[in-house]
DNA sequence: CTTGACTCTGGTCTATACTCCAGACTTTAT
DNA sequence: ATAAAGTCTGGAGTATAGACCAGAGTCAAG
């Protein structure tokens, strides 16, 4: 068991995000010392990998904490809402991903061009390269 | 030309965004009325877009801004700066593209599983179906 | 030529996601 | 045994990205 600023150290954040996490629900110390010190297990090292990479990935706190509330059980009544509701999410993800590719060919053809490349001039903004992009 | 308002509603945006953005230095209006009205030119409307795209993506405006400042000339002095800029934005733009890779397939997982499907019950949450992707 | 819709500047307010104390207690190292 | 380092709770402060409002001017339609 961890406590938490290994933890943190362990994650890359801040001692005082884990408890401002856990304050909004979306991570809960699996045991807490005689003493009141959090301690965290290998599944709470998943649970914030996961909240940072969907973090990182442009979805907010919120967000992420309805995803982890996510829990699905076969002839579950709700499934269809909870199939809905992940769907939707997927859909905002492909979305994301579109974009983010893009910018990252938008990214590429800026690095390529104009450090003695043999692009024309056009491309030598973000805008520019972009606009290759869509034609 | 296009007035603030009718800009504002081809992006799905606000007006005060859009205003917003002005005061940050991420768009100037291509022209003012006399009366000083903002009026936009296409190439506005395309950097908003850029903006957007960008911010969906996880950008923060001040980001764009530096994205947007860059300009590279062949023979600038400072091409290799520029070029070693962009390149660790593509990193991180990567690096959200592996994230983000992970999580669809995660929720495709989930959506896949539990309603009648036939994959066992310990992918029934966003974290065990992430776990399996990792295995 | 007035009325309603739009725009201007400047300012305050809000939500999100933390960061940074303060004062007290606990643990670890020497 | 004591000092340094770590942790606790609670609360205040900060940065980002706008939303919202007031009071004044502008434009378009009937």
């Amino acid at each position: 068991m961890l406590k938490i600023g290994e933890l943190a150290e362990l994650a890359g954040i801040s001692r005082d995000a884990l408890r401002f996490y856990e304050k909004h629900g979306l991570i809960t110390p699996t045991a807490r010392t005689d003493s009141g010190y959090r301690l965290y297990s290998t599944s709470d090292v998943l649970r914030i990998r996961f909240i940072l990479s969907a973090k990182e990935v442009g979805f907010t706190l919120n967000e992420i904490h309805q995803l982890l509330e996510l829990e699905v059980t076969k002839d579950d009544k709700s499934c269809q809402d909870v199939k809905q509701f992940v769907n939707n999410k997927i859909q905002v993800v492909n979305q994301r991903l579109t974009e983010i590719k893009k910018i990252k060919q938008s990214l590429q053809t800026l690095s390529n061009a104009c450090c003695g490349g043999d692009e024309p001039a056009t491309h030598c903004t973000i805008l520019g390269a972009l606009s290759v992009q869509n034609r």
